[in-house]
DNA sequence: CCCGACTCTCAAAGCGCTTTGATAGCGCGC
DNA sequence: GCGCGCTATCAAAGCGCTTTGAGAGTCGGG
């Protein structure tokens, strides 16, 4: 059933059928009543192709998702973003559009994205501290919003972060104050942007305390179960082995653990572990008590405010750049415990 | 720039430029080669929604992704799914549209994007055993293919299928040949297709080593880590423990994991664990060597093919049914060993 | 009784593409 | 020299919607 044939069966125009669905003020109250009705009883939907040919808004937001070509790599926060932002949109009638490409093939994607006219605007995920898409997006028009922040940008953006600075600040110094001295970092690849605010704060806390970093206690990579157990193992096994982990990902947390464990360790004794915990829907920290002390903040909460702010903007692309900085909550787990003593 | 700006650029009418872009052999080929290179200077892209509206193809795929309501999960294999699926619709120049809604809202999300005409086709994602969805798009004639099967499905469809049974039933066999006789069965919820046919291959191979299966060995819920642990948990610390677990998720087995070393206990030596993995990039069964015992299928390459199938359906429907059923791959890891004896 | 204001409805243009049906130009055979 | 069959191109219709600009009808004030 298209416009034409609904507003035939109703003796009206076609003009008059769209607009009293519309909700446009000229027409009369009982008119709209049937035509309302005749809608729902035929089960019309505009064809969303002819409405924003018609319109020229697409009604649908992209994602791009890059695929690292390197380790084939999805990023697993990516679901419970987009199970977020999908709650979003579909309140408030917008699509979702997916692409997935290679890494190098973005730029390409979303010129693409632009010229085909199929989405409104775009979400940017996983920001470089000096991420050339910003730059792009803002040459070619696409209204969007960053998930994350990039602090090299010299163009002004909407953006929505949490605070990864305070937030492992904060963990570092949980860590400090059990008594733990050699604390390493198992943080993620560190040309992303919330890499580097996460070893900023690991840093400032240990410069607080007077102790300098140690870059054997350091490791920056993608965030995998096997590189927190390798890194562990290596530290654990090393001279002067750390007595706790800080990493940036619940999976590295795990691998982490699983070391502990073939290393005849207990977790929460004799090694403390405190990571960032996403929330992620299907890897739960625990399901009544944390297993892991983590700072934590939903992706999936991330999500649906993104999808909102960037629906404003879309709204009204005058509008001054958006941001939200959100400040993860700090919860404690089974995995810390204070400093085991030195014999 | 569009179409009409470009044939006025060229100097020629749309009908001749829309010709040559898309390979019609009408057009002269010196004319073609003029109108590709102005098309590549001018970064000219057609307007997808004027495109479809035209041809009266939406060029899109959509995937309904359900949010369980009571647990607000979100299927952890999509991603990887979606990625595979991705790599198809990007090679193929379709769009993949995403739709997260509740999972009561199912049906009216299919038939609004039937209605809305902005998809050709949908993948249907996680069937059970009597799934609702598949008559549904029957009747309302979108095209639809299966990741996985609907056993009780009364109409013939398209499906691309892991092997379940027989993964479960060899799993099963080889910890009875390492002399388990006491194994679990930690499975997903068994309204869903797959989760009864793993439980079918776990029983089968049971029965034809002559023994009994146990109703408290076998516990069927949605797969998370807490689920795992909480499950062997009970089990480990009954009367008469199981030797081994059979479990339907990595994310399942990293709970039994946990649980069996919280007990103290080692596993590979007084616990075996063999598992289902659906190989998710992010959550790896180790680096070289694999960490548990498994079945294992790529569910990306499940994506990449069902995407194909999917295409193949749309390009003709007339065509009678495509199914495809995969074999699951076992892998020996450091998780099973031969059964402890009884003291 | 007429005119202006207001309400409701409509025909038609336009969004950017594809596709149909027509046509101009050209070489070739008879 | 004419008609035929090609080849290469074009104008125009149509996809299903929104939106503009106009028109028909009603009502009240002067």
């Amino acid at each position: 059933m298209n416009l034409k044939q609904l507003s035939e069966t109703l003796g009206l125009s076609q003009t008059t059928v769209s607009r009293a669905l519309n909700g446009y003020p000229e027409v009369n109250e009982e008119t709209r009543r049937r035509v309302m009705e005749a809608a729902r009883r035929h089960d019309y939907r505009p064809n969303t192709r002819a409405k924003s040919l018609a319109t020229g808004r697409a009604m649908a937001i992209g994602h791009v998702i890059p695929i690292s070509t390197k380790h084939e790599i999805v990023n697993p926060i990516f679901a419970d973003f987009i199970a977020g932002a999908g709650e979003t949109y579909t309140k408030m009638g917008y699509d979702m559009l997916l692409s997935v490409v290679p890494d190098a093939d973005q730029a390409r994607c979303y010129r693409e994205m632009k010229a085909k006219r199929n989405v409104d605007g775009v979400i940017l995920h996983g920001p470089h501290f000096d991420d050339s898409r910003i730059p792009l997006l803002t040459e070619i028009g696409l209204p969007f919003i960053v998930h994350g922040r990039s602090t090299n940008a010299a163009l002004p953006y909407s953006w929505l972060d949490v605070n990864s600075r305070r937030a492992f600040e904060r963990a570092t110094g949980l860590l400090l104050d059990l008594g733990h001295r050699r604390i390493a970092l198992l943080n993620g690849l560190e040309h992303m942007d919330f890499a580097l605010r996460r070893r900023a704060g690991y840093s400032a806390a240990l410069q607080a305390a007077g102790l300098e970093t140690d870059p054997a206690l350091m490791r920056s990579e993608e965030m995998t179960e096997g590189y927190g157990h390798r890194a562990a193992m290596e530290m654990l096994r090393g001279d002067a082995p750390p007595t706790a982990f800080l990493t940036s990902s619940l999976i590295i947390a795990l691998g982490v653990r699983r070391a502990v464990e073939e290393l005849g360790l207990k977790m929460g004794r004799d090694v403390s572990i405190v990571t960032h915990d996403d929330e992620l829907s299907y890897l739960r920290n625990g399901e009544d008590i944390p297993i892991y002390t983590a700072v934590r903040s939903s992706v999936r909460e991330a999500g649906r405010m993104a999808a909102e702010m960037l629906i404003l903007r879309i709204a009204d692309p005058t509008l001054p750049h958006l941001d939200r900085l959100l400040e993860a909550e700090l919860t404690i787990g089974q995995s810390t415990g204070p400093a085991p003593h030195r014999n």
